[in-house]
DNA sequence: GCAACGCATTGATTTACATCAATCCATCGG
DNA sequence: CCGATGGATTGATGTAAATCAATGCGTTGC
């Protein structure tokens, strides 16, 4: 995390409607490949500042790049590729909070230091802003802090969905939730049109930290849901979904 | 929920520090009971302004006031009590995702429904706006915002602990969190200044239902913690924490 | 080519917690 | 006063998932 190149737009600058308002404008395509992420909702004359304070990072798969409970320095937008959040117990138990996609924000702590871990699961390219000229912006562009807000009620929602799974599913329901929550999450990289067919970049056992069940469970569990042909497990990572309508059933708790 | 009247300034309204500016201002008792809250961000101009938008709503112990999946009209700030908010599966399985002391915010949800159902445990008291009214507040006064997104922040990080402990902690870990962070809440009225004297608030029923676990485990779990000398459970809702070092060391997982 | 390694799968066994069940006790309404 | 009710506790039994264990298999390095 040494030579990080200044975060400039790219040779092809992405132009981007603006909100509802019809308005478009330029968007540096490193931090702003989504319609999700900072970028966006800073006007077109903003954007060489945001530029500026932004430091483009690479971090190569399992590489950590924050560590729980030290000092909250940096603040980062994830722009490509997926990557782990997680708390951990003394004795090396540990639950993955969540995966973070392009376009999520990481980092947004209140007290000074980090409440989580977070580790690269593929090669994960990210935006990251000193915690200082973050709070300049927040201070400058309203907009920004509103498109925190959002996102963070969003993770809410999400963490509340996640406590339930944790808290009363069975297995075969949080692998079920799982799966479905991954098709729906519009599948990181399914380049042929495969409808239903997921890459999933994490292994077994990141799956099992996620749903708070162990490597064989999950395992196990898939390897149910094939025989009951509701998946195929392909070769790697590859999951192809058969019976998503009986997955859903599966999740809601309906079984 | 029909007779609710409007908020307005208590007899003697008290007088708060803002921030560390060292101004003072006088608050609306009902939504500024606690530095954390709605009111202490608004200068005191704007007061009227935000008792006017806002209506004081009283509910009584087990009545529901937000239903999961409901349309969402309301945006709510505990003032006194505790609410449990939760989430059910079909078949009656239910989560609790947390309890709202006062202080908390409750309903700001960025989808039109909300996510969560929301009961009293024991009475509330909440000043209720419209989501309209919360929309041009937040236009208005932006400090407003930044402490939402600060309140998001840190139920985020609260969420997160509870996953950790939803997927990873035994039961005994569980219920030893639970006292702790009970305790460190700065325990909901504890009159005597009774040290490690708690009063919890809801069943032994919620506590599971917050925990992940049973009535059962729960009473059972106490018990052994009283027959090790680290609790005392006392009549109704009294426990007294006798041996916080030895349940901090079993909340760590270090058992 | 073939160890060595990490990851995944599958089987056998154990166990922490759930479930089923009985009792107790405080509160409440008639 | 007393049956009814809801919460809590404690005991007996069941089970879903963890743990322990073996095997396979693709990748990497020599």
């Amino acid at each position: 995390m040494s030579d990080m190149p200044s975060c400039q737009f790219e040779s092809r600058p992405r132009r981007i409607v603006i909100g509802s308002s019809g308005v478009q404008a330029d968007f540096c395509a490193t931090c702003a490949v989504r319609p999700t992420s900072v970028c966006n909702v800073i006007a077109q004359a903003d954007m060489a500042r945001l530029a500026e304070a932004a430091v483009e990072t690479i971090i190569p798969p399992g590489r950590g790049f924050i560590e729980e409970g030290a000092p909250a320095t940096d603040f980062f937008n994830i722009t490509s590729g997926t990557a782990k959040l997680f708390k951990a117990l003394p004795d090396g138990r540990r639950q993955i909070t969540g995966f973070a996609a392009p376009g999520h924000f990481l980092g947004l702590a209140v007290s000074d230091s980090y409440a989580f871990g977070a580790e690269a699961v593929d090669t994960v390219r990210a935006c990251r802003f000193s915690r200082e000229k973050m709070a300049e912006l927040l201070d400058d562009f309203p907009r920004l802090e509103r498109r925190l807000l959002e996102e963070a009620s969003n993770e809410l929602v999400a963490a509340q969905n996640q406590m339930l799974l944790l808290g009363r599913k069975t297995a075969r329901e949080r692998v079920a939730s799982f799966l479905l929550d991954q098709m729906r999450a519009g599948m990181p990289l399914d380049q042929n049109g495969q409808r239903g067919s997921l890459h999933l970049p994490m292994t077994r056992g990141d799956i099992a930290d996620y749903l708070g069940l162990t490597i064989e469970t999950v395992s196990r569990t898939l390897s149910w849901m094939r025989s009951q042909g509701m998946i195929d497990v392909g070769k790697g990572y590859a999951i192809t979904i058969r019976a998503a309508g009986r997955l859903d059933t599966l999740a809601a708790g309906n079984s």
